[in-house]
DNA sequence: CTGTTAGCGCCTTCAG
DNA sequence: CTGAAGGCGCTAACAG
């Protein structure tokens, strides 16, 4: 059928250890009798069997990297730079050659992050990368870390990248600052005047959520505004049609808003049309702030006040620390700054009529 | 090590070939001994070990999906949809079980792409989905069909989605009427009365490029404008600053412009942008047109005019082709309608001074 | 530096 | 319906 190491042995004249040697580089090998098994396996096209190797050398060089939904730019700019890493031209190409990356679309579904963890064990995935806020549930947590201590204990490294930690002994872990840069926002929007600001938050039970909205709140109590505000708070999806419905359902509760936060950019788009239908300008009448800096953000009319995200950086240290380039530190967590970037999406409230 | 076929087979006293059966179904197994086996899997945390079965069936479960640039939601896009049939919860679930997806990120380099194609001959992918748009480059056209042809050889199915036809004996294709779309966007803006329109068109040697253009001409020539408008035609890259940049270049060399169609609605956002930092009012002053209709070109201000390219669909559709589950027409090759989006970022020129 | 010898873990005839 | 046996293609000791 496919021709196979023993063909390329016999063309050569040497025996398939040695054109494995060749192949894997890992060993040393006289310079004519490479140049001639070179010449052989390219004369016969020869392209060695994955699983095979795989199988003999109990390791392989797949990567698998979980993301919530890769149409979304936000797991879209971590997974690519993961696999720039991984990848062909990346710093995987240093040692045994360049892995590839799986990349696997949860939908946000629990049941689908398991199956795919057993997915990927299947595969004997070399390494694992999680991205993205995780459920808040203690189940389902629980039955996570135990299927991640399954791969790790099958050699496989696991990393989070822009996850809050999982409870020791856990995976080493990048987590984004969003309680800081959440609180650096509301206190962006508290400093031009604000004093009613409405959050739309995303999914309730989600890590990211529960994190920016507590730097939301800790803004406001620092500055004396805490009560009132629970009920200018809407949770939705991370989506622009959750942004659209929030800020209509908060206009609606309470029209003395002067400025919306949303849970990220692309709910903010969602906020800024659903603002510009009910007539209001914005920063003019209402300001409007997203969280990550998706490179939209800064080419919108208008600019869009936000909190950045790196997620390009994030995603790359994730990839070198699969690769095991990287070391992970002591605990275990690397904590990446966020970094507020005002633009004109956020302005001083109205002047009161 | 770690657990294997033998392990479970002793404990549920049977033989390897038994448990074998009963895990891939595909071979009639006693009720009782089933549940004594599965009760043996969950008991062992067994999990099969895929380059050994891949091996010994000489067949696998992953299947590679090549993309430019997956932080592109273009590319996003379809590869979400791909994966989302491949995947658990997909069509992927009838049959042999769900399949993996490989994605895999050439940043356009012709060189990555037919590395990628090695390594996924190399792990024996079931099959290969390439996406968007083609270098046109002779050369590398026929290293890409060669490469190509082997894969099939090899036993994978190849699906081409969202490109152009490959000479026969090609792939299946699934392929966007650029043409047709481009055409029509152009004659959308003609109707408007716009005599001079500026074209900022992708990197010059892609085919998706070419084609879009090829309709904006067709339109113009239908229009008895053909002559003066190749200097307003500027190639770049697909992303923001190509339309920041390609904008205020137009905008210098023809100030008599009143509407631009950009290559993309990545490219038309930074067009925008360009229009907005030289106080130029869009459709005012002047009128912007995208391509893909991306899912931010309805929410940003104004709405973007667009042309909408069935992404979720094609990627839908190319995973099923994938799996042999939709059969190809007989010529191979399917053409996706693209459709005029009219929205608020067209309006008819300024009157003259 | 190179060849020989065993498996890696599973699937798949072939008997029973 | 089930067990036994061989081999998928490659790598990793071991000798030489």
């Amino acid at each position: 059928m496919s021709v196979t190491l023993a063909d390329v042995a016999a063309r050569a004249g040497v025996s398939a250890a040695t054109v494995s040697r060749v192949l894997n580089g890992n060993y040393p090998v006289a310079g004519t009798t490479r140049a001639r098994v070179l010449r052989a396996v390219e004369e016969l096209e020869y392209v060695v069997n994955g699983p095979a190797s795989a199988l003999a050398a109990a390791s392989s060089d797949l990567v698998g990297v979980l993301v919530n939904d890769i149409a979304d730019p936000f797991f879209g700019i971590m997974a690519g730079a993961v696999q720039a890493q991984l990848g062909p031209g990346g710093d995987g190409d240093a040692g045994p050659g360049p892995r590839m990356a799986i990349v696997c679309n949860t939908g946000g579904s629990r049941e689908r992050e398991l199956t795919y963890l057993t997915l990927l064990q299947r595969q004997r995935a070399a390494a694992v990368v999680l991205t993205g806020g995780a459920v808040e549930d203690e189940e389902h947590t629980a039955a996570l870390s135990a299927r991640l201590r399954r791969l790790a204990a099958a050699g496989a490294r696991v990393v989070l990248c822009g996850r809050p930690p999982l409870p020791e002994p856990g995976p080493v872990t990048l987590t984004f600052d969003n309680r800081g840069g959440a609180r650096r926002l509301t206190e962006h929007l508290l400093g031009l005047g604000h004093r009613v600001i409405g959050y739309l938050a995303g999914p309730a039970a989600r890590t990211t959520t529960r994190h920016r909205l507590e730097g939301h709140r800790a803004a406001l109590a620092a500055a004396g505004l805490a009560g009132g505000h629970e009920r200018l708070i809407v949770h939705g999806a991370y989506d622009r049609a959750a942004g659209y419905d929030g800020a209509i359902a908060l206009l609606d509760r309470e029209p003395g808003l002067t400025a919306v936060i949303a849970a990220n950019d692309t709910v903010a788009l969602g906020v800024c049309a659903a603002f510009r239908d009910r007539g209001l300008r914005v920063p003019e009448d209402v300001s409007v702030a997203g969280f990550d800096d998706l490179p939209f953000a800064a080419d919108i009319t208008p600019s869009l006040t936000t909190v950045r995200v790196p997620l390009q950086e994030a995603g790359a240290h994730a990839g070198r620390l699969a690769l095991g380039h990287d070391k992970a530190p002591a605990d275990g967590v690397i904590t990446c700054p966020t970094t507020l970037v005002p633009r004109f999406s956020t302005a001083p409230p109205p002047e009161k009529a």
